[in-house]
DNA sequence: ATGGTTGCCGTGCAA
């Protein structure tokens, strides 16, 4: 079972890009953040003609996730919990069941920026909440794949140039203690692990702006995290940084694992 | 150091 996320930054926009994309990779889970859709305006029967079940967590303007899966989704389950006054689509569930059920838990962090501030108290209170999910996933002791764009810079090597980043809400020390909070639960980094010794790299994101991309100025801020279970099934990972390349593309690249189930 | 871009929607905001 292939699982990949990708930030599309706007699934109208993003939808010549994103099913050529989809049309070249053998993904069989596709988790998507900042659809920037409503779910009545998200182009769902152009994926179910395509053989995609779709299910969408939509937001007008801005944010809003969905999950695509060739195989069938259960169980999906809209919002992260813990405070039902949180209006922002940043958070999906369901289940797939290929040779064995995976949980999916399909994510898009807050940015937090400007830090300090209400937008960084935000983000810092949602990962508290995402910290309290993330232990009520591990133990049901299914494989989980906990995957999306996280807003987070884990280490000075996930950026080309960290000293830029050290004031900024992806950077900030209290942004990395919380994704460690997480990981230290017993998640995997599955995109780290791959290359456990890289000191630079590979990134996930690069800004539209001064060139980012062509000066290779890039960011990993789209994790891959696994539950225990999950990771004794992993096979394969990678990033699919072509996409960067392409026609009218995202500003991040598609992330993605293979797991024997 | 500064300025640099894109998407949603029809303007300023979010990133």
């Amino acid at each position: 079972m292939k699982i990949a996320s990708f930030n599309i930054n706007g699934v109208k926009a993003r939808i010549e890009a994103l099913t050529a994309w989809l049309a070249g990779s053998d993904a069989d889970v596709v988790v998507l953040q900042e659809i920037k859709s409503v779910d009545e305006g998200f182009p769902r029967d152009h994926f179910a003609d395509l053989g995609w079940n779709v299910e969408t967590h939509g937001q007008k303007g801005f944010n809003g996730v969905a999950i695509l899966s060739k195989l069938p989704l259960e169980d999906v389950a809209r919002g992260l919990p813990g405070d039902d006054s949180d209006e922002q689509a940043r958070y999906i569930e369901a289940t797939v069941v290929g040779d064995r059920a995976v949980r999916i838990a399909g994510l898009y962090l807050p940015n937090g920026n400007p830090a300090p501030g209400p937008k960084y108290d935000y983000k810092l209170a949602w990962m508290e909440r995402l910290r309290l999910r993330a232990a009520e996933l591990l133990t049901t002791e299914m494989p989980v794949v906990m995957l999306g764009d996280y807003n987070i810079i884990p280490q000075p090597r996930d950026a080309a140039h960290p000293q830029k980043w050290v004031e900024d809400a992806l950077f900030r020390p209290e942004s990395r203690a919380a994704f460690r909070a997480i990981q230290y639960q017993g998640w995997t980094d599955a995109i780290r692990i791959r290359d456990p010794w890289s000191t630079r790299g590979p990134f996930t994101f690069w800004d539209y702006q001064a060139g980012a991309w062509n000066k290779d100025d890039g960011i990993r801020i789209d994790h891959l995290m696994l539950s225990p279970q999950a990771a004794d099934l992993m096979v394969e990972t990678g990033v699919d940084r072509e996409a960067r390349a392409g026609e009218k593309p995202s500003d991040h690249v598609p992330v993605w694992i293979r797991l024997a189930a």
